[in-house]
DNA sequence: ATGAAAGCGCTAACAC
DNA sequence: GTGTTAGCGCTTTCAT
């Protein structure tokens, strides 16, 4: 019984051979593969295991296997409530498949870069990323022959770098987002959009000006406000509304952030949504619902998604090499921020 | 200049040495110890480190040197974004002493085991916790002598757990916003609380029932409501004041996300805020600043939590083991949800 | 200042 | 079905 093993030390596979009176290969094996071991040996093993009180030493086993079970995810702002849900599709499929996540904020001072060691050093198979505008040089073939990791991007994407990747129908979303306030009469639609390097700030600019065109309206460069998807960027954008002479009725917003803050800017200065102006957000975040005036917003299929962005990992670690776009249809949401002229 | 590598390997420390014409020894030094190392060959190393492409194997030095430079972080509901405000504080002081941080939410289904196993397969060399229910096994000192790894408690903590910690005055807190309120002349002062397992919850709970007598105020049973800190559980909340005889004037809920929800039910219901009841919540996210109307709150020191629970971890690390709590300052932040009587 | 060599704990051929 | 053995890539005595 006496296991004289007062160290701090772990056990190791060797005190569980030891105990058990095998060799460490069949632990091994008993462990990893049951059926390839006897009956007998097995249950052996398996107590012997709970006496030492052994697990596995996944770094040693990483480095023998070259494989890690583990995947990172670089979310742009784990501030913003609509990654978080992202997220949560991830790790539902991904701990369904014995995957370990690896969350990490892009943005500075840790910045992705330890994460991304983190995959160059084989401590995780590949990443997800929702930032679209990852450091070029993860991006390259690789130095020297070195082999590229699974890299999949979801919501968020780059042009032209191939790859898996699942979105969100974003120029789509945006047009339902102007046909509902075309239909509700309005004729001088704005739009708030994201940082201007950003992918999803163009692709909803085009489906914005595309439905624009469709209903004969017309795109005002004035009425185009530059945001950066941030709450403060709405107020900062409510200012700039405030400070039009001719005001668009109705105001697109790129993601429902940015809309709160626009809303409570244009509320301080005695601007009522939807009173004297309707507003229309992107994402359908929770507090979308329950913002006073509730947001009309264009719903992403969160959840979808990050299921999604991990089977197409998976599928890119079996090899299927396949730069396949999944897009994922977006909702129109109405609620009481906007409505008719 | 060819390195005869065209295979999909990754450089190993082999490469380097052959090309730098060195041992591997050597190589090793002059990339962790430069000074221990002459000029001459560390410039031939770093050289033969640029050609080749070579990184450092985390995995294999971790195998060797027993430790990993990676902490856990446990997040109740990374939804909430009062949490990844206090990562930004974690990660930041984390990245300054080359640690990196994984993050890892404890909600289903992927729950927080995978990532103590992380810990337990001395993939990482501890961890921080915001969630204060954490499975019990792992604050058992160990089975059988293993070593029991580096805890950190952060904003919610384990009633008699010991280990360090760090956290706001949340009694304290809570007795600002009764304060606040009784100031205001309000009498009939309601509570919506956390979960009742929650010790934030007992905490607030304990601080609001100390100032309400302080003011001689009764604290009544019927005006306590059951809260879990999500959006939802203010909604329910808001039925439940709106289904009350006799209504509290003015109510303290235990987190923003909460006052959200209330506030925003009541206004369906026709219920204004503030004018017909004042609203108090408490951690300060940004939306407080720009809901309408803009929230009164207590403040939590969320970056500086941050700090001191990674400042806390480095000193368990290095043995200091003493059991040491920070309370670290709320502030009251008035706006405009609470109102004179 | 540098090299040789012994592992860290584990797994996967390959024998038997 | 099980054991032997050779590493995975790195660091670190111990020599020189």
């Amino acid at each position: 019984m006496e296991t004289a093993d007062l160290s701090s030390a772990l056990p190791t596979i060797q005190d569980v051979a030891r105990t058990a009176n095998v060799s460490t290969a069949t632990v091994s094996r008993a462990l990893s593969f049951p059926d390839k071991v006897s009956e007998g040996t097995r249950l052996r093993v398996l107590r012997a295991v709970e006496q030492t009180g052994y697990a596995v030493n996944q770094i040693a086993r990483n480095l023998r296997r070259q494989t890690t079970g583990a995947i990172v995810v670089l979310v742009p702002n784990l501030g913003n409530q609509f990654f978080s849900m992202i997220l949560a599709g991830i790790e539902s499929a991904a701990s369904r498949a014995g995957y370990t996540v690896l969350i990490s904020d892009t943005r500075p001072p840790a910045g992705s870069q330890m994460l991304l060691d983190y995959v160059r050093n084989n401590r995780a198979d590949g990443l997800i990323s929702l930032d679209g505008a990852l450091p070029p040089h993860m991006l390259t073939t690789g130095d020297e022959g070195r082999r590229r990791p699974v890299l999949v991007f979801a919501c968020e994407w780059r042009e032209g770098a191939g790859g898996p990747s699942v979105r969100c129908d974003n120029a789509g979303g945006a047009e339902m987002a102007v046909d509902h306030l075309a239909g509700l009469g309005h004729a001088r639609i704005g739009h708030v959009t994201g940082p201007v390097d950003n992918v999803l700030t163009q692709a909803r600019l085009h489906g914005f000006a595309r439905a624009m065109a469709r209903h004969g309206l017309e795109v005002r460069d004035d009425w185009l406000i530059g945001g950066d998807f941030l709450l403060r960027s709405g107020v900062s954008a409510a200012q700039a509304w405030i400070r039009l002479n001719e005001r668009p009725s109705a105001m697109l917003l790129a993601n429902d952030e940015m809309a709160f803050g626009f809303i409570s800017e244009l509320h301080r200065h005695g601007v009522d949504t939807p009173r004297d102006i309707s507003v229309v957000g992107f994402d359908d975040i929770d507090m979308a619902e329950r913002y006073i005036p509730a947001l009309t917003t264009i719903r992403q299929p969160r959840r979808e998604i990050g299921e999604a962005a991990f089977a197409a990992f998976l599928d890119a670690m079996n090899g299927d090499t396949a730069d396949s776009v999944r897009t994922l249809p977006a909702a129109l949401i109405v609620r009481e921020s906007t409505r008719a002229i």
